[in-house]
RNA sequence: GCCCCCAUAGUUCAAGGGAUAGAAUAGCAGUUUCCUAAACUGUAGAUCCAGGUUCGAGUCCUGGUGGGGGCACCA
């Protein structure tokens, strides 16, 4: 808040007043005031007693009537122990209110306003199987991430680089071939993602069974999942697709389409989407040229069966290949090129990859060795290092047939969705296409918010056995709030009152009003703040807090049965407000929010 | 073997070096002639262990224990 420098100003020239010696700025804390204090900010005093020469009653003393006599927004000050606690006047918080009330989009910034332009790739899912729930947190996560950007006033690229070639792809294509019978997702009615994806667990069911007979005959592991003729084939067909035979680009176009169509499902029921896609069928030859000029420049290093190396054994990592010897690129070379290649299209500022942290190592080197190429953009790539999710047992192994699929999840989310309210009653007489469009807000709100609820960084655990919640900190929380305050806005409307423009300055706020109008107040530094840490977890968490305060705010007061109509004016006035940011910041999380439920 | 990350109520998550470590859920006890009880109120319950730095440590440092990830001419 623009308040919070003032205060720091005076506190600076109150501390030079005080004691003739100048404060850090950094020694100036400001937080809010805890729930239990009187006050709405308070100043950390222990920092100043080395200046003070005073314990730290006296010196938040000193401070305190310094401050109290010099800001006319603070009406007083409190100390306890070494903490200043000030409480602003009511006609402030009135006037705050009357300022944003004409903000109709209160707390967001334009996209441009910053004037910086940011690239996040997110998604990037490989075509030989159905999205998971892990990839649903890639997704939720990259979206919500792109879209805080923007609120934050960047330029924003939303981008898509499809992993749609390869080893793993061949696996697929060539287990349809054998054991297929020309089936396809019309054929069989199955989403073409799906249906690939089976192919692909066949592949390996079969490829195990192969290993085990060598293993059998008495070859050692390694040598049999070298040597099996499966694996053999696949290899083979890598070489044509790579070689352009015709057969084989064929199939793989016609495989690939079908999981296209597929995950283009998935994103649409997610509700994300990209502004460009990169395929890697067009881009795995980049960065070659790159390399060999490196090489040429001496910053890389060429062994002698001609495979060229990355040597950062100085900067305490190891040596990386990144052509080998054959001169065919490896996926590091592909990201150099591609980095290259965005940095060269368009003007970034920033390029964000929203990848799990089980690639740590790879993004710490990619970094190390653009910038060794001399590439000053190296320092403005970003690694968005999210955790895994868990499930009880522990990490999901598609193998062992542990992996939540993204697909099925989302239905039974939709389902318990209107399940819980038809047993509430809450759907009793509306349209079933109403009933249909609730329900899929309400299931997804519930997914979306648990999973951005977490902090990016960290290692979160699913328990498919116990669904997940729609009370207390959940979407359907912020959703029903959203509603409750909706249905309010339409009951005063239907009476003749309508929201109003500018409150009186006379009404006097309850602890509980100014709690509410304090926590509209923090909105737009959570949206800085979330912007700043890649975190949809700091808005979840201002949201809720935003809701819960509410909740409190509408259980204790009447706003359609409140006589004085200014109080009146007001309490709608803020009831608005806040659905309005509930709106606006789910928003920032992908999330609808109902008119009613 | 080497490197990186994590460890907070029974469980799932919060806490920019700052006050008495917050929520939710599960448990217990309540609130509906009153704008939607998917709500609200009360109650009980936690910083892995041992040292250290600091006026102050869940947060920083060292060591240990436990868990996860990475060390491929896979992507």
């Amino acid at each position: 808040m623009e308040i919070l420098s003032l205060l720091k100003e005076k506190v600076q020239t109150g501390i030079n007043d005080l004691y003739g010696a100048e404060a850090d700025e950094k020694q100036i804390q400001f937080q809010q005031t805890r729930k239990e204090f009187e006050g709405d900010f308070t100043l950390v005093v222990f920092p100043f007693l080395s200046i003070s020469k005073k314990n730290p009653v006296q010196t938040a003393n000193d401070i305190g009537t310094y401050i109290s006599a010099n800001v006319s927004e603070v009406e007083s000050f409190n100390v306890v122990k070494g903490f200043l606690n000030l409480k602003f006047t009511n006609s402030f918080w009135i006037g705050f209110l009357n300022r944003i009330a004409a903000k109709t989009n209160y707390g967001i910034k334009n996209e441009g306003e910053s004037g910086k332009t940011v690239m996040v790739e997110y998604s990037s899912p490989n075509t030989n199987k159905p999205l998971h729930l892990g990839h649903v947190r890639n997704n939720l996560l990259g979206y919500s991430v792109a879209e805080l950007l923007k609120a934050n006033g960047h330029k924003v690229f939303k981008v898509n680089l499809i992993n749609d070639r390869g080893i793993h792809i061949c696996k697929s294509m060539l287990a349809w071939q054998k054991w297929g019978n020309g089936e396809t997702p019309e054929s069989t009615g199955k989403k073409g993602d799906k249906l690939v994806g089976d192919y692909y667990v066949k592949f390996d069911q079969e490829y195990k069974k192969e290993i085990a007979e060598f293993i059998a005959q008495g070859l050692k592991i390694e040598e049999a999942k070298d040597k099996a003729p499966l694996i053999l084939e696949a290899r083979e067909m890598l070489r044509k697709w790579e070689a352009g035979d015709r057969e084989v680009v064929e199939l793989w176009k016609t495989m690939n389409n079908w999981v296209y169509a597929g995950f283009d499902v998935t994103y649409a029921t997610m509700g994300v989407d990209f502004d460009k896609i990169y395929h890697e069928s067009e881009t795995y030859k980049l960065g070659k040229a790159i390399v060999l000029d490196g090489l040429e420049k001496g910053i890389l290093i060429q062994k002698e069966d001609g495979s060229v190396w990355a040597d950062l054994t100085e900067d305490g990592l190891d040596q990386k290949i990144l052509l080998r010897a054959d001169g065919t690129s490896v996926y590091m070379t592909q990201d150099i090129g591609t980095a290259h290649q965005r940095f060269s299209e368009f003007k970034l500022d920033n390029h964000l990859y929203v990848v799990g942290n089980e690639q740590n190592y790879h993004f710490q080197v990619l970094k190390l060795v653009l910038k060794k190429l001399g590439y000053s953009w190296a320092d403005h790539m970003q690694h968005l290092s999210y955790g895994m999710v868990e499930l009880p047992e522990g990490k999901m192994k598609s193998r062992e047939g542990t992996v939540v699929d993204a697909d099925d999840l989302i239905a039974e989310m939709i389902k318990t969705a209107k399940e819980t309210s038809q047993e509430l009653g809450k759907l009793d007489g509306y349209s079933d296409e109403e009933i249909v469009n609730i329900s899929k807000m309400v299931g997804l709100g519930a997914l979306k918010y648990f999973i951005l609820k977490v902090d990016p960084k960290k290692t979160m655990m699913f328990n498919p056995k116990e669904s997940i919640d729609f009370n207390g900190n959940t979407g359907p929380f912020l959703q029903y709030t959203h509603a409750r305050i909706k249905s309010i806005i339409r009951k005063a409307s239907d009476a003749g009152i309508e929201v109003v423009s500018e409150i009186n300055q006379n009404i006097l706020l309850d602890k509980k009003e100014q709690d509410l109008v304090k926590q509209i107040a923090n909105y737009p530094s959570a949206i800085e703040e979330a912007g700043n840490n890649y975190s949809p977890a700091v808005i979840a968490n201002y949201i809720y807090e935003l809701a819960k305060e509410y909740n409190q705010f509408y259980h204790d007061h009447h706003i359609m049965n409140e006589v004085n109509k200014d109080v009146q004016n007001f309490r709608l006035f803020i009831s608005s407000k806040v659905a309005a940011i509930i709106k606006s910041s789910t928003k920032l999380l992908g999330m609808e929010v109902p008119e009613r439920m």
